[in-house]
RNA sequence: GCCGCCUUAGCUCAGUGGUAGAGCAACCGCCUUGUAAGCGGUAGGUCAGGGGUUCGAAUCCCCUAGGCGGCUCCA
């Protein structure tokens, strides 16, 4: 059933108004705004006099709690007409505080369509010293029929949001909260954000020895150790590879460039606050560190005069790029200011254009498919008409989301449409996947674009002999190897598989005595490409298992004298366990299988 | 950037105004080990940094940096 349906929804919205009317007793002047349920449970916002701070959670939970225990029966009054409605606004809802603290619920009101009924809902009891409590809030509903149904709530933490979600608006305290039906199904929903602190990959970044970061670099910029590059090293190679069948032409490019590039390509009008400070030589040019790779693309295509029999012209370069993302919104490896993308540039005819794009729509599916990422929505990004922050004639995007919306139809992908979610330059197809903590994430990224093709003049010589003009489209399967590895990390919970493992297979000798043949084994191992290592720490059979275990190595072989004897390696995995001795040809060949 | 919270040994965390602690990891020694922690010992801290209050600050206040959860913004 729909989730806005549901019985557990109306519970969440209640449970809202609950909190709303305990703050309103514990903190007069408090102004309410606006507070819904949504996917976990609800939150409102709220403007207090003073700040609010998370350590008073309790508190307004235990008024809760007393409020809940009045039974309050929940009625649905409706205004007769909006003059009514602003009166019981001003009068009712405010706790008895004066028409100012009616501020938000005003504007709330000026925003309800002129023919729609205005409704409130209100709470109302007496308790045992005779005190009245009301509450009364202008609100949709639906909602439970008494308080007391609210029972198995928590109060989850205090963050800020922006009024309407503008950030020229006044920052209102939010609170959040989660409710349920029963007390089993809360604690259950507790339990699993404790499981998901698990998989969170920054976690398991350090105990998995994959990245780092370090102050005195800089925030957002991570160190890869040699485990976490690793894993990037055999991402990029099966991406490598796939594109060299896909005919794709390397090319590398610089971190920084002359800012006449970026003047060029716009992105000095549309992206300033994302770059880093600029640089200025002796002689007072400026030097930009770049934000994207696709004007470098551009500069190699234009470099050569290019005929129809040439294109599509596919050029490809995991670049890294910076951005200088506010300090507020870098979240580990899923959002930093400097990461490598796995870009290319695909200069194209129109007539080439729809097979291109989904031949490359089908490459990230592929990837996907590889990386075991099965999870995952389709967005449309187009453009929103009421921003300032795009380039280019509107044909122009007309034509580029019309080519995204054939491309969808013909692969019959389902996917939603989002405004406001194009680049700068044009539309794109997003692959969005969720993180440990449920929160999205864009990978992977196709756009079609006819706006920079034109703003640097790029041409391509047709069967007519006439100059033409080609369309690009910028692509990233991953999007970027930093939020790909970050959110792979989360996916597996560290335990990554067998091709993709930095670590595939730990030989542990038993004793020190066995440490020659280890080594001999790994060599052999390695000769076929495989990535060893041999502990010879001087601990235990059950002591190496265990680090091993933790390390999340999928394979490890295990060496004592039965199995120098027999010529046998003690085969155990990851998750299947003791698989018992067997030779190495067949280990090899299991393993090979697997891979 | 904004709102709230956090920062004590490499890691996880005790310690709330009166001499800085534990477990794990590290190092040393013993043990030479057969499928998830063998035993003993040693070393390790400007309590994030700076300023203030106080006879006295890890502890209270202010500033800065970094991190966490949101908002806004994006691969």
């Amino acid at each position: 059933m729909d989730y806005e349906q549901s019985d557990l929804y109306k519970l969440r919205h209640s449970a809202a108004h609950l909190m709303a009317q305990a703050v309103t007793e514990l903190y007069p002047g408090a102004k309410l705004s606006i507070g819904p349920p949504i996917e976990n449970g609800f939150y409102y916002d709220i403007e207090f006099a003073e700040p609010f701070r998370e350590e008073e959670l309790p508190k307004v939970e235990q008024k809760m709690r007393e409020l809940s225990n009045l039974k309050q029966p929940i009625t649905k009054r409706i205004a007769s007409d909006r003059n009514e409605a602003k009166q019981i606004i001003l009068q009712e809802t405010t706790n008895g505080q004066g028409p100012e603290n009616a501020f938000y619920k005003l504007e709330l009101l000026e925003a309800i369509p002129a023919g729609d009924e205005v409704t409130f809902f209100e709470q109302r009891a007496t308790d045992k010293q005779g005190k009245e409590h009301v509450f009364i809030d202008l609100c949709r509903g639906p909602h439970v029929e008494n308080t007391g149904q609210i029972k198995h709530f928590k109060l989850m933490n205090v963050a800020g949001a922006y009024w309407r979600g503008d950030v020229k608006n006044k920052m209102l305290t939010r609170i959040y909260g989660t409710a349920f039906g029963s007390q089993e199904e809360l604690d259950q929903y507790l339990h699993r954000l404790e499981e998901a602190k698990r998989r969170d990959h920054r976690v398991l970044g350090r105990e998995l020895g994959l990245f780092m970061f370090s102050p005195i670099v800089g925030s957002g910029l991570p160190l890869w150790l040699p485990k976490g590059a690793t894993l990037r090293e055999t991402m990029g190679d099966f991406l490598k590879e796939e594109q060299l069948k896909r005919g794709y032409d390397p090319v590398v490019t610089p971190n920084i460039a002359s800012i006449k590039l970026y003047e060029k390509s716009g992105h000095i009008l549309t992206f300033r606050e994302k770059l880093f400070p600029f640089m200025e030589d002796e002689e007072k040019e400026t030097f930009v560190l770049k934000p994207m790779n696709c004007p470098f693309h551009i500069e190699i295509y234009r470099s050569q005069l290019r005929s129809y029999r040439d294109l599509p012209v596919r050029l490809a370069e995991f670049g890294t790029v910076y951005r200088y993302e506010q300090s507020g919104e870098l979240a580990g490896l899923l959002r930093v200011r400097g990461f490598t993308q796995d870009d290319a540039h695909l200069f194209v005819r129109p007539d080439q254009l729809l097979d291109e794009f989904i031949g490359v729509v089908e490459l990230m599916m592929l990837v996907l498919k590889k990386l075991g990422l099965q999870d995952y929505t389709v967005r449309v990004g187009t453009r929103d008409p009421a921003s300032t922050k795009y380039i280019g004639h509107e044909e122009n995007w007309k034509q580029a989301e019309d080519a995204i919306v054939a491309a969808c139809q013909r692969l019959e992908m389902s996917y939603m449409v989002s405004p406001g979610d194009a680049a700068f330059y044009g539309p794109k197809l997003d692959l969005i996947v969720k993180d440990a903590l449920g929160r999205d994430w864009q990978m992977g990224t196709v756009q079609v674009d006819y706006n920079l093709p034109e703003r640097f003049e790029l041409e391509y010589i047709g069967e007519d002999s006439k100059p033409h003009r080609p369309i690009m489209i910028h692509r990233a399967p991953f999007g970027s190897l930093e939020r790909m590895i970050g959110l792979l990390t989360e996916h597996y919970a560290g335990a990554f598989p067998l091709w993709l493992s930095p670590v595939q297979i730990a030989v542990l000798p038993i004793a020190d005595r066995h440490n020659e043949a280890a080594a001999a084994l790994a060599e052999r191992l390695r000769a076929l490409k495989l990535r060893v290592i041999v502990d010879e720490s001087r601990e235990t059979l059950g002591k190496k298992i265990r680090e091993n275990q933790r390390q999340k190595s999928p394979y490890m072989l295990i060496l004592g004298d039965r199995d120098v004897e027999a010529g046998t390696v003690g085969v155990r995995h990851r998750e299947e366990g003791d698989l018992g001795a067997m030779s190495v040809d067949t280990f090899l060949a299991k393993v090979q299988a697997e891979l």
